[in-house]
Order: C-alpha cells, then structure tokens, then sequence
DNA sequence: CTAATTTGACCGTG
DNA sequence: CACGGTCAAATTAG
C-alpha cells in the first residue's frame, strides 16, 4: 500500500534527521561522511516519499545528483511545481489520505498508456559510494547485470551505463538498471531501476536493505561502503504477465 | 571457442 | 532536431 510506505520513508527520514541532530551536537565523534550520509538518506526519504507520491510512472521525480541537497530548496519548489493536481506546497503528509488512490484508478488516468510496458516502475535510487570496493557492490547488488549499452550525458562529466538483468533470456526478468558517476570529488553513482526481478538473486553478495523499522543506526553506520542502498521492493509489475519469448 | 562488453548507429520522444 | 535509451556488429575477455 502506497499509504504505508511514504508515511515509512517519511519516519526513515525523520530517523536520520535525528541522528544527523545527534551528530552534529557531538562533533568529536561524528566524521564528515557520516554526517553527508544523514543528509543524504534524508533526502532520498523524501525524494522517495515524493516518488511514492506521484505513483506509478504518471509523475516521476527523478533526482540527477548529490548536488542535490546544497540546492535542496529550489528543487523543493521545482517539485511543488510539478506536483500533480491540487496539493499545496505546505500540505501536511498526514494528509496523505489524499493521495491515496487505487492504482488501478491512477492507471486509467494515464493520459495516454500506449502499451503496458509503460507501466513499468521506475525507481531512482542513488547510491553513494567509496572507493572501488564501493563501486564494485554498486555494480554487483545482488543480481547479475551485463551491459547493453553507454553514453555520454550532456552536463555529466561521466557517462551513464545501462545495464540489464542477465535473466531476461533465461527468466525473462525484464530489470533494468542505469548507473551513473556523479562526481569526481566523492564517488557517488545515480542508479535508477526500472522494473522488478522476476529472477531470483544469482550473486552470493546479498542484496542490502534497510529495514522499515525506525531504528536503522546500526545500519547506516555499516554502510560506510555503500552508503545508501535501498531495498528494491516488490512493487507488483503488470508486466511480468505478458507472454515472454 | 563462447560469452560479455564496447561503441557507433538507430530510433522514439519532447 | 537534440537528447537519452537501446540495438547489434565488432571487439575483447574468459
């Protein structure tokens, strides 16, 4: 239920906001990454929120890079602008009543759903990332990817890999994944998923996640190699019924 | 040798 | 028509 889950991401992202106060009211023990961490898992509590939000590929927020907490504000207001319909900017998520809409009603409203395929989960999920260890997991979360195709994006200095499942022969998992380096300075990797696996996980790495309860301390003080990997959920994809070759 | 990746072409979308 | 995503031939890795 999409209800649950934003209000879920929005108590992870008070969790970390706390830990971030907690932080940065004792400086001898806090390291700057672990801080940059905070900030960063509470913005992506609220991209994800946001994502949520605009359900189902009708709306989709896209965040393009870390960047993206030091203009944090003006993104704030590009996506108030963009929301969909009648929310106010201010409107409390105790309101989330509101958004609660059958997916089957937000399907139909699509304006124009030209084939099923469009259907398909998008999920942005940035992952930061130290050192080639780090990059290594990006690249290995627990499935198997092969490359199918680079390039080269206009205001990145990186090009961006796209990457798909390895079962979609095999199992006709249709995932796809797209990663992208953000940045010279620290090593961050804009991943974006689409679709969900209908493979089982081939990789003896395990797949990261974090919990939906609201104690994730231990968690996030773990993830100092990855800093933030989030659980790609089990959204249900109307795909995955079509016929595969 | 087969499997995976690279890379330019192609193609749909805004 | 430019940009981003995918295809597929060529090339490299296993």
């Amino acid at each position: 239920m999409d209800h649950k889950r934003v209000i879920d991401e929005l108590i992870k992202g008070k969790e970390f906001a706390k830990q971030l106060r907690i932080h940065l009211n004792n400086s001898t023990s806090s390291s700057y990454e672990v801080q940059e961490l905070l900030i960063h898992n509470i913005l992506n509590s609220y991209e994800k929120s946001l994502s949520l939000l605009a359900t189902h590929g009708v709306h989709l927020y896209r965040s393009t890079s870390h960047e993206s907490y030091l203009h944090f504000e003006k993104r704030v207001k590009k996506m108030e602008s963009q929301a969909p319909s009648s929310q106010s900017p201010h409107s409390e998520f105790s309101d989330l009543d509101q958004f609660k809409v059958p997916s089957h009603q937000i399907f139909s409203s699509k304006k124009k759903s030209s084939s099923d395929e469009s259907m398909q989960k998008l999920k942005n999920i940035q992952v930061k990332v130290n050192g080639d260890k780090g990059f290594q997991e990006a690249l290995d979360d627990g499935y198997s990817w092969s490359k199918y195709g680079q390039k080269d994006i206009l205001g990145a200095k990186h090009p961006r890999g796209y990457y798909r499942c390895t079962s979609r022969q095999t199992q006709g998992c249709l995932a796809t994944k797209q990663i992208q380096r953000v940045d010279d300075a620290t090593i961050i990797y804009d991943i974006t998923y689409h679709g969900n696996h209908t493979c089982k996980p081939s990789s003896s790495t395990p797949q990261l996640e974090i919990q939906n309860q609201p104690s994730q301390q231990k968690q996030v003080l773990k993830s100092l190699d990855i800093i933030s990997t989030f659980k790609t959920e089990n959204l249900e994809c109307p795909l995955y019924n079509l016929p595969l070759t």
